[in-house]
DNA sequence: GTGGTCTAGACCACA
DNA sequence: GTGGTCTAGACCACT
């Protein structure tokens, strides 16, 4: 994870999780780690976890068993996919071409990136 | 410009100062708009805008002359574009194509809207 | 029974059973579920049973025979039904008819509801 | 507000503050009471408060303006009236007609009751 | 002054 | 052990 973003951390820890979702590293039902344990591993407070959490919860993304722990919800995938993809196509995707005419940038550098991160995976 | 961003308001003005004199609206030694200006334009406090110049001053990509105005120095657009490439190859290119791949997003969506966007900017 | 309820586990079950003798399903001097048939009927740790009968023991509900099971007491009717009306009055009523005037909520939908249930019942 | 309340204080917070837009006591572009404020008056930490308009704020019934303070959203009234009559009408309702029926109360008392509550305000 | 984040530590209920 | 709430206090950025 990133960790010199400027982002809150309980949300780069929430984008995180997401992102192991939509990789299919957890799929639903599956238990997650629980909040003390993720504190350590990042070294944050494990307030801080419990508020990516509640955020996840409240997303849908996330159910929580009391005394028990959290567990990847069924619609999770879709729930996250929908989100991101949203805020792809409505902010990231017109401020991303925006700058690329700003900065002189062609899409043939973007097809370049994304064929070797392509290959890199597949490796 | 979008006000309702997360970002700082004063930074929000900053780019928007900027994307001017990367468009060529403004070159070097224009006057730009005053304090006052903005400040009525945007809708928010004085000061605010006042710290958006402070900051463009420190960037050496406008100069203050007192009691007159602000000026477009000779080196902004020069200034801007590497601070800008910088970020962009570092930080927001690398985390685009992150999502692109995440979210099934092809390369040629991104060409696509180039396209269309430099079309209409014809127009 | 809703186990996705927010509430304790172990007070929904707790709810469950005094509704059934409420209902007359379970009258005074009859055997109930074992700790463990009920454990495996809800899909809970035998532990959160077990502490569902704790609590209705020291209600004065239901009387247990060591070695034998729990057993419906005497008094177990006017017991829940003392206990229940008194928050009934006190808190669950106030509380449903000031959101009745919030939201808009007439009396006769009550009425309604109340009396389509009553003919089900009948059924 | 009821502080002798079972529910956690801050959700009970964010009942009061919905209930003052469902009274029209604040209406949209209303400036809110500040954190700090409210944490004095209700006697918590500024925390409990924050939390309690972050929710909000992710509910859409609020919009917070960095450095000024929170507002009363456009879309506030039929943002809560939606949430709420949603979950009368899914949960509070049949509940409290099960209830009803289980300890023989009748749909007079509670229309007896809306009328001494409606005449009440009306005084 | 305002909101926003984070830490540290405590206590509780639940399984 | 788990999650959930709350306090106390700090620091930051913004207006």
């Amino acid at each position: 994870m990133k960790i010199n973003d400027t982002a809150p951390v309980f949300l780069q820890i929430k984008s995180w999780i997401e992102d192991h979702i939509l990789r299919g590293d957890w799929s639903a039902g599956v238990q997650l780690p629980s909040v003390r344990e993720l504190a350590v591993e990042f070294g944050v407070n494990p307030n801080t976890v419990a508020r990516t959490y509640e955020r996840l919860t409240l997303d849908g993304t996330v159910t929580s068993v009391r005394g028990v722990g959290y567990f990847v919800a069924e619609q999770a995938y879709d729930n996250i996919i929908a989100r991101r993809r949203k805020e792809f196509y409505d902010s990231a995707l017109p401020s991303f071409v925006e700058q690329m005419h700003l900065l002189g940038i062609t899409p043939e550098e973007i097809t370049k990136l994304y064929n070797a991160k392509k290959n890199e995976n597949i490796k």
